[in-house]
DNA sequence: GTTCATGTTCGGCAACCGTCGAACATATGG
DNA sequence: CCATATGTTCGACGGTTGCCGAACATGAAC
């Protein structure tokens, strides 16, 4: 049998929690981070890409760090695709849960977002 | 002469700046903490309470600190009053600055909102 | 002037945060 | 099997943050 996507983690030993309370202090926390928000708005323009897909100011282990955060916060959803990580924001659970946040977070953040990597 | 409320810093040297530009990072920052989200939350009910009108779970020193840091986030406003030093929301700026995020984070805030002082 | 009430500032401390480099783990492709 | 690509994890480092107590500054009341 051959599964068409992977929706488990798989490269690491912790499943990959996307949580489903969200909170709204550890939202704002991480939001309030620059390359974080130049994350999100970078998402809005173009959902669905992996981790490497930004050309973000700081290395590997950071990215890593801020992407994690991002998902543990509620505010981005990610899975795994072979040997890429997909994110994608979770835009429906955040504007249920917090209405017009995310919306104010795309367009303020629209100073810090993140370029794409090239190809 | 005589004025009838002192409008400007007397308390120190710096004199209370209330800024005019609001940046959403700093505002985010500012109230992704949960004793200045409780602060907030109160001043909500309450608006043109002195900082000694809360019962902070911190000493005098940190409650200092977390009112500068709304102020200087442009959440709160500050003036002199005599001995004491009041606070309100500034809710007109935020609102057109921000709109609908004061309205959320006291609606969040309400479960950290910070007591009154007793008398 | 003296005393009291109200906040601010300073120094110090522990904890946390953002970053890096190196090592590791997993999936894919020869 | 081996090499490559993609992320994660670990240990370390420096900077920031939140907290406290002590000292200071200001205004009011006596």
């Amino acid at each position: 049998m051959r599964w068409h996507t992977a929706e488990v983690a798989s490269r690491t030993s912790s499943p990959l929690s996307n949580p489903d309370e969200l909170d709204f202090q550890t939202v704002l926390a991480a939001l309030s981070d620059p390359v974080r928000l130049g994350i999100v708005a970078a998402l809005a323009e173009v959902d669905g890409v992996h981790c490497g897909g930004f050309a973000l100011p700081v290395g590997k282990s950071a990215a890593s760090r801020h992407f994690r955060i991002l998902r543990e916060a509620g505010v981005i959803r990610q899975w795994d695709d072979g040997v890429r990580r997909l994110n994608s924001l979770r835009r429906d659970e955040l504007d249920h849960r917090f209405p017009g946040l995310l919306t104010l977070a795309i367009a303020e953040g629209a100073a810090v977002r993140v370029p794409f990597a090239p190809e």
